[in-house]
DNA sequence: CGAGTATATAAGATATTATTTATATAACTG
DNA sequence: CAGTTATATAAATAATATCTTATATACTCG
């Protein structure tokens, strides 16, 4: 099991996120992506480690660099574990107790 | 515009996101939830505050009882977000690029 | 081989987070 | 009103995260 923990902590950070909207777009270099920020390379570099540690990117090694890119399994958990909170709140306000009582809280 | 920063990282604690599960089953108030956990109840009124900080949760007065339940707000503005990677992924491996190019990156 | 480029790691400063114990507030209960 | 219950806040501590600068590694090219 992929960490929740980590997929989400790793989301947590404007600049991660920024990172992953830039790679929805494709693939790109350490580099590429230290560009658009005012952080140093080592700080992007750092994040990478963290989106990678997370399961939320891949990289490739292609000589001296190192493209990255989206990796789709822990979006996929993220989504099924959110799946809970949104089938609960479409169940909804009103009677929220009854209908879900069938549900399974967590690991 | 609730803050996805604070929404992730809220999500990236399993504590909490054990109490949403909790939820999820209906609403509790602040002692029903420390009940399950080896914490202090201020341990569980924090978190619980993180999570109603992110507008994840919401709270009644009940006489001496706050009783919680589920926010629906922020986990529509988390989906929308993992909408743009869940998209980007599915539209896949080999020409990420050309097909996302339309994209927004992000806020 | 030697210089330059791409990236990673290390060390150190600072900030943030999670937790506990102790205490405060506020509402019910007899 | 006094005691008890439900919850919040404060202070102290420990662990974690983030960033910077400095440096290492490892390819590439002339």
């Amino acid at each position: 099991m992929p960490n929740l923990d980590a997929a989400f902590s790793a989301l947590a950070d404007p600049t991660r996120r920024a990172i992953l909207a830039r790679l929805a777009l494709g693939e790109a270099t350490v580099m590429e992506l230290v560009e658009p920020f005012e952080l140093t390379q080592p700080a992007i570099s750092r994040h990478l480690k963290v989106l990678e540690g997370a399961g939320l990117i891949v990289r490739r090694v292609e000589g001296t660099k190192r493209p990255c890119r989206l990796a789709p399994s822990a979006v996929a958990e993220i989504d099924q574990w959110l799946g809970m909170l949104r089938r609960a709140l479409e169940a909804n306000y009103d009677r929220l107790d009854g209908v879900l009582a069938a549900m399974k809280p967590e690991t």
